[in-house]
DNA sequence: CGTTGCCTTGACACAATTCAAGGAGCGTGG
DNA sequence: CCACGCTCCTTGAATTGTGTCAAGGCAACG
């Protein structure tokens, strides 16, 4: 199991590595890949907003991030959550314009890279392009998943799905401890995510602690009966990167 | 108005040519590029399941088909539609298995592509590979927004959106006459896309056509008043290509 | 000691699903 | 030629899940 922390050298290396063969002419690539200082974000900051045409792509380094949408009326949607090792907008090598809101959910660390930086690299290596964007692949069927979650699952099911996807996910970064994880998000996030009221997750989780599935406390979430779990999410892990 | 429709000649070109510069030394790379021969599907077939091992990226030239994913007791989520002029699974670049499924939803003709033919263009030409994965960025983008639909918008909302969603996105590949377009799916496929059920989309459509905001008969949806129907929709274009 | 953020609980209303049935159109076969 | 089955659209009625409204508790913090 790979691990990501704060901390270590080379961040942008050690990601890729995790979803790609890489040589040693494409390791030197990378390291000569400028990343800048490391940046810090505020629990509640927007990192970038819909609209915007961000300079910067970002690796989130610790902390929790999301993507967000939100109608005219206030009504939100969060349709995405960025793990420690994740690039927040890698979609901006492509598109100039965000489609979407990028806004920190806790304390979060991150270094600032420049396209043209990414450029000069892929130039040099332009399989190492294959390798990024395969990130961006892997969140595109991440974003699948979710729909099918949003249109078709229960509120109870809906929620023991992200439970699990985030404990594969977080697992996959070794932020995971025995069968339990840091959830630092509230209930209405969890609530914007799902697309359900704040209540009513509330609820739904009670439920799932009545059946002793898991428990949350302290923002810390406790899986005690994975196999249980995924079978009350319809879980089927062939939409991540490693098979479950 | 770039126009895409069946019998043309080198499908693949004019597809890139909507979304990229190309000079002649890519047209060059992309006409030695074989598309194979038209193939064919009915109007139910399955392009490809979950879990498969897809041999070919497909090029879809008529008809209509989707993405869908669904959960072992048959409920079913329509991720995405695909037009003519849309790849049904360029990600099969990336990774190699299936994350969700692939079915037709009326007759359809398309190319079949093999992976190696494209890598053959891309080490000619790199920046294609910009262009052709651009497509599926802009898919991510989409699909954000139907998380959007499907967790915040109400089921009017929902099904207003997607008609104007459709609207522009056929207009894009000359598919529109006037403000109508065929709409040829069923008004299970709508519930199926839109997360609601069947009974529901139906008395919803009732109430867009009350509101003479659109008609629908006989497969051909026209809307009568654009403006008001992004109203009711709450659609905003910057997720899309082209901005509306 | 008051304020703020977050979690929790109860009561109520209503939106959306489910169940059920019928009709229109169309192709097929007796 | 008509009967039948099939698909799709439509409508009504009953049920229930989920949101909304409202209130209170608790911990952290200034």
């Amino acid at each position: 199991m790979s691990t990501f922390t704060a901390g270590d050298e080379a961040p942008l290396l050690r990601v890729l590595a995790r979803y790609t063969e890489l040589d040693e002419d494409d390791r030197a690539a990378l390291m000569q890949l400028d990343t800048g200082p490391l940046c810090t974000a505020n629990g509640r900051a927007d990192l970038a907003r819909e609209g915007d045409h961000p300079t910067h792509i970002r690796l989130l380094v610790s902390g929790w991030a999301c993507r967000y949408k939100d109608l005219a009326d206030g009504r939100r949607q969060i349709v995405g959550f960025f793990l420690p090792g994740d690039f927040c907008d890698l979609n901006i090598y492509f598109t100039t314009r965000m489609d979407h809101s990028i806004g920190a959910l806790t304390a979060a660390r991150y270094y600032e890279i420049a396209p043209q930086q990414f450029h000069a690299v892929i130039e040099q290596r332009p399989h190492l392009l294959r390798a990024l964007l395969g990130r961006e692949i892997s969140a595109a069927a991440i974003q699948r998943e979710w729909l099918l979650s949003l249109g078709r699952r229960s509120p109870r099911e809906r929620i023991a799905h992200l439970f699990v996807e985030l404990f594969y996910r977080l697992d996959a970064v070794g932020l995971t401890h025995q069968n339990a994880y840091d959830l630092p998000v509230t209930q209405t996030h969890l609530a914007e995510a799902n697309g359900l009221s704040l209540v009513h997750v509330n609820r739904t989780i009670q439920d799932l602690r009545r059946e002793e599935l898991v428990t949350l406390t302290d923002r810390r979430l406790t899986i005690l009966d994975l196999d249980r779990l995924k079978q009350v999410a319809m879980f089927s892990g062939t939409y991540l990167d490693a098979a479950h």
